[in-house]
RNA sequence: GCUGGAGUGGCGGAAUGGCAUACGCGUCGGUCUCAAAAACCGAUGUCCUUACGGGCUUGUGGGUUCAACUCCCACCUCCAGCACCA
C-alpha cells in the first residue's frame, strides 16, 4: 500500500501521542550523564506558527534528536516571549484582554509546534507573562538596584510617538522604531536605565571565547560595544579657569588643532558666549539643535552646520589661541561631547572649516606628496605619514606619534591616554500596560524603594484601562498606584511604568533548567549543570539586542554567584530566512505559506525534509512547492521499499536471521556495504561538522538509491542471508533519516519489528572503516594537468604497477605524444599526474 | 566610508589543493496504460564534430603549483550590519 495523505496522518498523530503520554523528552538532571543543552529562540505568540518558526526550529530539533541518539542528556525546551506591544494593540482594537489575547495566541503556537512533531520536553514549558515568571524578572531588577546596575536619570531619550513609548538604542533601526517602523524622536524624561556599560570590557573580551559564533555576529558586537582608544586632552578657555576636555583618537595630529567644537547641549557653551556678541546667534543654534530630531541630525548627508562662540581655547601644546565654535555633527552622547578640530586630517573637520572659511595646518605628511599647501588640498589626509610642524615630534611616523604625544601629554599635565565606549546604558522603562512592572515605590521619606522579596511579584492589575492614550495605563489604576512604603509605612507610589520585553528574555534560558521554582529564580546546582547553552539557534536580527543583553545578564548573575558560565552560549546557529518568488514572507507582500497546509497535505515529515535539504541551514531559503513534491517522492519510495520488504513472509523471517559476512560476499554485495558504510559516515560527520544537513540527507539518498539498485538487479537476492544484509541497510536509512522524519521513522522502526522503544532511544548507528575500504579503486590519470584515462587500479598500488597499467594505456600515450616522462606524481587512491 | 559574508549548470546546491557540477528540482526520451496520472528506467554544463574524438567552463584579470572553485595579489558585482562615534 503506498503512503497516502490519510497515512501521514495517522502515523503523525500517533507518535505525536505516544511521545507525549510516555515524555520520551523530559530532561532530569543526571549528573552521570554528559547533557547537552539545544536552545532556539523562544517565539513571540502573535498568532499561529510561520515557516520561520519551523525552519528555526526544525533544525534545533535535528540536533536535539541526533545528540540523544549519540548519548547524551539533552535538554531541549520550549516557551513563550509573551509580554509586547501586539497584545496591547489587539486589546485596543478588538477589546479583549492582552492576557486573554495573549493565552490564546500560546494555544495556538502550542498545537502548531507539536504538529511539527518538536522533541520539547513540554514540562519546563515557560510564558513571560506568567506573574510566576516576571516576579523573577522583578527580583532580578532589584539585585541589580543594590547592586548600583538599576538606576534612574533624565536624559533626551528615543521616544516612539506611534507605540508612544520609549525605546533602547538597541531598538532603534535607521532613526526608526524596531517594531513599528515610524520615525524615532527624542524626549527628556527621567526613566530607569541598566548599567551594562559597566560590563563594557568584559562583554567586548568575552566575545573572543565565542570562536563558533558566526563571525559577523561577533562583529556587529564588536562594533556596537565600539571600543576607542586615543586621549583626552585639555584646552583652558581663555581668560577663564574653565577647562575644555576633548576626546580624540588621534593624538599625533594636536599640532594641526585649528578650533574646537562643541556639542550645542555641552555644559560650557552658554557661559563661554555669555556676554559676546555671538550669544543670541549662539542660543539660537542651541534652540535649533533641540528642536531638530536626532534622526535629521544624524543623517549622513546632512551639511555641517555650526556658529563660533566668540570664545577661545588655549591649545596646550604650543599655547596658541583657537576659536571655540558649536556644531551639530559633534554628539553631547559620546567621548566628551568635545573635539579638538583637525581640518587637514578628519575629514568631517576639513568639510567644516572649508565652509566656515577656518584655518588649516597640515601636520601629517602624505608620503606621495610631501609638500602639499591645505590649500591644495581636496580633500583631508587619514592616511600613515610623518609629522611636520609639530615640534620635537617632526619626522616621526604618526603611528609611533600616537603614543610618544599621549604620553608626553601625560607627563606634563596636557591630556591623558583614554579610552571611550560606543556602548551607552540599556534604557529599560516602558510606558505600557503588557510588561512586567518594575518593582520600585517612591517614598517621600526614603527616596526610591525597591518591593522586598517577600511582597513579589507585584502583579498586573487585571482592571487597567487599555485605551492606547498616551502614559502608562498603570498610573490610572489607584489600587495599584498607592502604596504603603515598604521602609517607613508611609504613603507612598508605586512606579507605573513597565520593563522593556528584552529583560523577560535576558535570563529565559536559565529559567529552563529549573521552571517551576517558586523559591528561587532557579536552583544555582540545576543551571550549573546544564548551563551554558551548548547549540542555540535562532534569528541573525538578533545579533546585537538580545544577545548582547543575555551575555550581560549572564555576566551579572556569575557575579552574584548564580551562575558559573561567563557565556550563556557556546555556539550560536544563524538559520536564514525563508523567501517565496525571491521576497521574505510577510503577510504584507501576501506571500505566506502557512505551514498547516503543508502538512495536512504531505505531512510534518515531508515540511521539516524539504526545509533541511533546500539550502544549508544557515542560508536563505526559497520555498519551492516542486522542491517539497521531490521530498515527499524520495518518503514515498523509503516507505514503499520498507513496507514491500517486511509484509512479505521472507522479509520478515529474515530479520533473525544473521547477514552474510564479508567473505561470503560478492562484489554486489560489498558495494551495498560500502554505501551503507559511507552513508553512515557522510550523515555522521555532517552533524559533527557543523549541521550540513543538506548533504546529510542527499547521502542518505544515495545509500538509498544504491539499495533499489541492489533489489533490482542483484541476482539471488531472494536468498536469505542476503536479505539479512538488505535488511541492515534499510535499517540504517530509517536510523538515518529519524532525526530528520522522526514520525515516519518510529513507524518504519515499529514495521521492522524493532519496536519494543521509541527509535529515539536508540542508538546512532556508527561506521565500519574496512567496509570502507575496497579491494579496488578508481584512479584517474592526468597528463599535463589534464585527466586522459580512468583506470580501476587494485588499492594502495604502488608506482611501479601504476606504470604498468597507465603507460599502455593507448589514450595516455596518445597524449604523451612520445614525449619523455619529467614527473610521475602518485596520489594513493585517487590520481596519478604525469608529466611530460 | 568602515565591518562581515557571498558570486559554481535552466534552478536549489555539492566539492576547501587531487576526476568540477554529488543529491534534488526541472526538461527531454522510454516502459506500463485504451488514455492520462502515478510509478519505474535512461539522458541532461557548453561549443566544434555525421561519428570517433576534441576545445572551453566555478564573477574578472594576474600569480603560486605536476594539479586551483579551493591558496596569494588586484579588481568587479551583490547581500547584510554600522555610520557626522572625534
Amino acid at each position: 500500500m503506498p503512503y497516502t495523505t490519510n497515512d501521514i496522518r495517522r502515523v503523525e498523530e500517533k507518535w505525536q501521542k505516544y511521545w507525549a503520554e510516555h515524555k520520551i523528552f523530559r530532561a532530569e538532571m543526571d549528573a552521570k550523564k554528559e547533557k547537552y543543552y539545544v536552545l532556539e529562540m523562544f517565539p513571540y505568540p502573535s498568532g499561529k506558527i510561520h515557516m520561520g518558526h519551523v525552519r528555526n526550529y526544525t533544525i534545533a530539533d535535528v540536533i536535539a534528536r541526533y545528540k540523544m541518539m549519540r548519548g547524551y542528556n539533552v535538554l531541549h525546551p520550549m516557551g513563550y516571549d509573551a509580554f509586547g506591544q501586539p497584545a496591547e494593540n489587539a486589546a485596543i482594537k478588538r477589546g479583549v484582554s492582552p492576557s486573554e489575547w495573549t493565552y490564546k495566541c500560546i494555544d495556538d503556537m502550542r498545537a502548531g509546534l507539536r504538529r511539527m512533531g518538536f522533541s520539547y520536553d513540554w514540562d519546563c514549558e515557560l510564558a513571560t507573562c506568567d506573574a510566576s515568571y516576571y516576579k523573577w524578572n522583578q527580583w532580578i531588577f532589584t539585585k541589580m538596584f543594590e547592586n548600583g546596575l538599576a538606576y534612574k536619570k533624565g536624559s533626551p531619550v528615543n521616544w516612539c510617538p506611534s507605540c508612544e513609548t520609549t525605546l533602547a538604542n538597541e531598538e532603534v533601526i535607521d532613526n526608526a522604531c524596531w517594531r513599528c517602523k515610524n520615525q524615532v524622536i527624542q524626549k527628556d524624561l527621567e526613566q530607569w536605565y541598566l548599567k551594562i556599560t559597566h560590563y563594557s570590557e568584559s562583554l567586548l573580551e568575552d566575545l573572543k571565547k565565542l570562536g563558533s559564533w558566526p563571525e559577523r555576529v561577533v562583529a556587529m558586537q564588536e562594533n556596537w560595544i565600539g571600543k576607542s582608544f586615543g586621549a583626552d586632552i585639555y584646552f583652558k578657555v581663555k581668560g577663564t579657569e574653565d577647562v575644555i576636555t576633548v576626546f580624540t583618537t588621534r593624538p599625533d595630529t594636536i599640532f594641526g588643532a585649528t578650533y574646537v567644537m562643541l556639542a550645542p547641549e555641552h555644559p560650557l557653551v552658554k557661559k563661554i558666549s555669555k556676554g559676546m556678541s555671538q550669544e543670541k546667534a549662539v542660543l539660537a543654534f542651541i534652540e535649533k539643535a533641540a528642536n531638530t530630531s536626532k534622526s535629521l541630525r544624524m543623517s549622513g548627508d546632512a551639511r555641517k552646520d555650526g556658529v563660533f562662540t566668540g570664545g577661545y581655547a588655549v591649545n596646550p601644546v604650543n599655547g596658541e589661541a583657537v576659536p571655540i565654535w558649536i556644531g551639530d555633527y559633534v554628539l553631547m552622547e559620546y567621548g566628551t561631547g568635545a573635539i579638538m578640530a583637525v581640518p587637514t586630517h578628519d575629514q568631517r573637520d576639513f568639510e567644516f572649516a572649508r565652509e566656515h572659511k577656518l584655518p588649516m595646518r597640515v601636520v601629517v605628511q602624505d608620503p606621495a606628496n610631501p609638500n602639499v599647501t591645505p590649500e591644495q588640498m581636496t580633500k583631508a589626509f587619514e592616511d600613515q605619514g610623518v609629522l611636520a610642524s609639530s615640534k620635537q615630534f617632526d619626522g616621526t611616523p604618526n603611528e609611533m606619534a600616537k603614543q610618544m604625544i599621549s604620553e608626553w601629554m601625560s607627563a606634563n599635565e596636557m591630556g591623558r591616554v583614554s579610552v571611550h565606549w560606543r556602548l551607552r546604558d540599556w534604557l529599560i522603562s516602558r510606558q505600557r500596560y503588557w510588561g512586567a512592572p518594575i518593582p520600585m515605590i517612591y517614598c517621600k521619606t526614603c527616596g526610591i524603594v525597591p518591593v522586598p522579596e517577600k511582597d513579589l511579584p507585584v502583579e498586573l492589575p487585571k482592571n487597567a484601562p487599555i485605551t492606547g492614550e498616551g502614559g502608562s495605563p498603570l498610573a490610572k489604576v489607584k489600587e495599584f498606584v498607592e502604596v504603603k512604603c515598604p521602609a517607613c509605612g508611609q504613603d507612598a507610589h508605586r512606579e507605573t511604568d513597565t520593563m522593556a520585553t528584552f529583560f523577560d528574555s535576558s535570563w529565559y534560558f536559565l529559567r529552563y533548567c529549573d521552571a517551576h521554582n517558586d523559591k528561587e529564580a532557579f536552583d544555582k546546582a540545576k543551571v550549573a549543570y546544564w548551563m551554558p547553552v551548548d547549540q542555540y539557534i535562532g534569528g541573525i536580527e538578533h545579533a546585537i539586542l538580545h544577545l548582547l543583553y543575555s551575555r550581560f545578564f549572564t555576566k551579572f548573575l556569575k557575579d552574584l554567584g548564580l551562575v558559573s558560565c561567563d557565556e550563556p552560549f557556546t555556539r550560536l546557529l544563524t538559520q536564514g530566512m525563508v523567501l517565496k518568488d525571491g521576497e521574505v514572507m510577510s503577510k504584507s507582500k501576501g506571500n505566506v505559506v502557512d505551514p498547516d497546509e503543508v502538512i495536512g497535505k504531505f505531512g510534518a515529515d515531508t515540511l521539516r525534509m524539504f526545509i533541511l535539504f533546500a539550502a544549508p541551514p544557515e542560508d536563505q531559503l526559497e520555498w519551492n512547492p516542486a522542491g517539497l513534491e521531490g521530498n515527499w517522492r524520495f518518503l514515498n519510495r523509503v516507505w514503499n521499499t520498507v513496507e514491500n520488504r517486511y509484509s512479505s513472509d521472507v522479509g520478515r523471517q529474515t530479520s533473525d536471521v544473521s547477514r552474510l559476512t564479508s567473505n561470503q560476499m560478492d562484489a554486489e554485495d560489498k558495494k551495498l556495504e560500502f554505501e551503507r558504510n559511507a552513508a553512515i559516515k557522510k550523515v555522521t560527520e555532517g552533524m559533527e561538522g557543523g549541521f550540513k544537513f543538506n548533504t546529510a540527507i542527499s547521502a542518505v539518498m544515495v545509500l538509498m538509491n544504491a539499495i533499489d539498485k541492489y533489489i533490482s538487479s542483484t541476482p539471488g537476492v531472494g536468498e536469505v542471508r542476503k536479505q539479512g544484509l538488505l535488511n541492515e541497510a534499510l535499517e540504517t536509512v530509517v536510523l538515518l533519516l529519524s532525526p530528520f522524519v522522526p514520525h515516519m521513522a518510529e513507524e518504519l522502526w515499529q514495521m521492522m519489528g524493532k519496536a519494543d522503544k521509541s527509535i529515539a532511544f536508540i542508538s546512532w548507528p556508527v561506521f565500519d572503516e574496512a567496509a570502507l575500504k575496497t579491494d579496488t579503486v578508481k584512479i584517474a590519470a592526468q597528463v599535463n594537468g589534464k585527466v586522459r584515462g580512468e583506470f580501476t587500479v587494485p588499492r594502495d598500488a604502488d608506482e611501479a604497477t601504476l606504470r604498468s597499467i597507465i603507460l599502455i594505456d593507448e589514450a595516455v600515450l596518445r597524449h604523451m605524444g612520445g614525449k619523455e616522462i619529467r614527473k610521475f606524481i602518485v596520489v594513493p587512491n585517487k590520481l596519478v599526474s604525469i608529466v611530460v
